[in-house]
DNA sequence: ATCATAACTCACTAGTGAGTGAATTTATTT
DNA sequence: AAATAAATTCACTCACTAGTGAGTTATGAT
């Protein structure tokens, strides 16, 4: 039944946000009384962190063990592109393979990093996988000045909030020809979309010096 | 009175959300009775859509003006830097130059268009301009697949909303290195790091196709 | 000064939200 | 079958939200 509650509230959450959705909105959903959320919950906030942390460390570990990975095979001789594969993909493929609940868990990660507060919170958890990455990145640019890469990282996570975010909703200005859940396409042009950023504002800088 | 309200109710809008907010918070922030926004708007959901509606045009006119331009001085040879510096630094130019509420209205329009009923309305208003850089862009890279285009516009959003969505907040991460407010240092480097993304994807699929 | 209108407040209603503690049902053990 | 514990509902409270309509103050024209 818990695992019940936390997925319609995780679906519900990642719709309309943690101020749009009501206890009983889920218990509704659920089938059950809204005061049984809390009896598994303390309260609303408990059900909304639960509803993160059941699938956060997944995401972390899996990310951080590949981007371990990668470092190990590029042995002393990352790349950009390489390293943001690793980040990427191993996310995506999770919510290729995953199934519905990890789709949901995207957007609902995707809007819980949009307020405040939400932000905050889910920094604590991905921080060090973040900077796990741009360890690496530095490494595969070694000129690169320090901005230049933190704020490569902050497109292309933006990037893949908005894909993440936009899950299940329907592209009419491509008059469907993208759909946001179409995971593939994204692992597919993403990391290499994004490496080419990179070496682009690293070019951009050596000429605004020479 | 009116658009100290807009004001108020345009910076608690982008802070916590739709929900997040109610009348009186807003009220008690402009220090004025909260029945007072029912006299100047028929319930809340009129002044959120007043909030967006009030700037909107401003926006959307400008890029559309910008978009033209470039291409009219392009004469036929538009590229996609180009094209993505008329879309992106005019808007950046407003939240640079327009002060505080400017400021606060990218950071509204970002959290707006992340509950499926906000981006739906908002792209009501948005889908022209897009759809003008869009067809730039076909130009520019003229053996480009369709979709390729599509997922790099997405890519594009992304990075932007991320960016406006965390306006004023603290970028922890990089130890104030990068202030998402910091428009100027994204107006800098955004489109032609996204430009060399486009171009890597084109070139990628000729890759793949040869 | 007077009247009219705009700007604003007050007192109130109807409804909803989260949360509590007692009561009941269902499952588990003995 | 009885006893016990877990799961679930019920009846209720308290705080708060959006919204209404009547009332009040300020503003401005005549």
């Amino acid at each position: 039944m818990m695992e019940q509650i936390l997925d319609v509230a995780e679906l519900l959450f990642s719709k309309h946000g943690f101020h749009g959705v009501t206890l009983k909105d889920v218990a509704k959903q659920v089938g059950v009384h809204h005061t049984l959320l809390n009896y598994y919950f303390d309260d609303k906030q408990t059900l909304f962190d639960a509803v993160f942390a059941r699938r956060a460390v997944v995401t972390i570990d899996r990310r951080m063990q590949a981007l371990d990975d990668y470092e190990r095979a590029a042995a002393g001789k990352p790349t950009v592109e390489g390293a943001l594969h690793a980040f990427l993909d191993t996310d995506l493929d999770l919510y290729i393979q995953g199934g519905e609940g990890w789709k949901n868990y995207g957007a609902f990660g995707a809007q819980a990093s949009n307020s405040p507060e939400g932000a905050e919170f889910m920094d604590k958890y991905f921080d060090p996988v973040v900077l796990r990455l741009i360890d690496i990145l530095k490494k595969a640019l070694p000129d690169a000045a320090e901005e230049d890469i933190f704020w490569g990282y902050h497109f292309v996570t933006g990037a893949l909030m908005l894909t993440l975010a936009r899950t299940g909703r329907i592209d009419k200005l491509s008059h469907g020809l993208c759909l946001s859940d179409d995971y593939e396409a994204v692992k597919h042009r993403m990391a290499r979309f994004m490496a080419a950023g990179f070496r682009e504002i690293c070019e951009q800088r050596k000429q605004d010096r020479g």
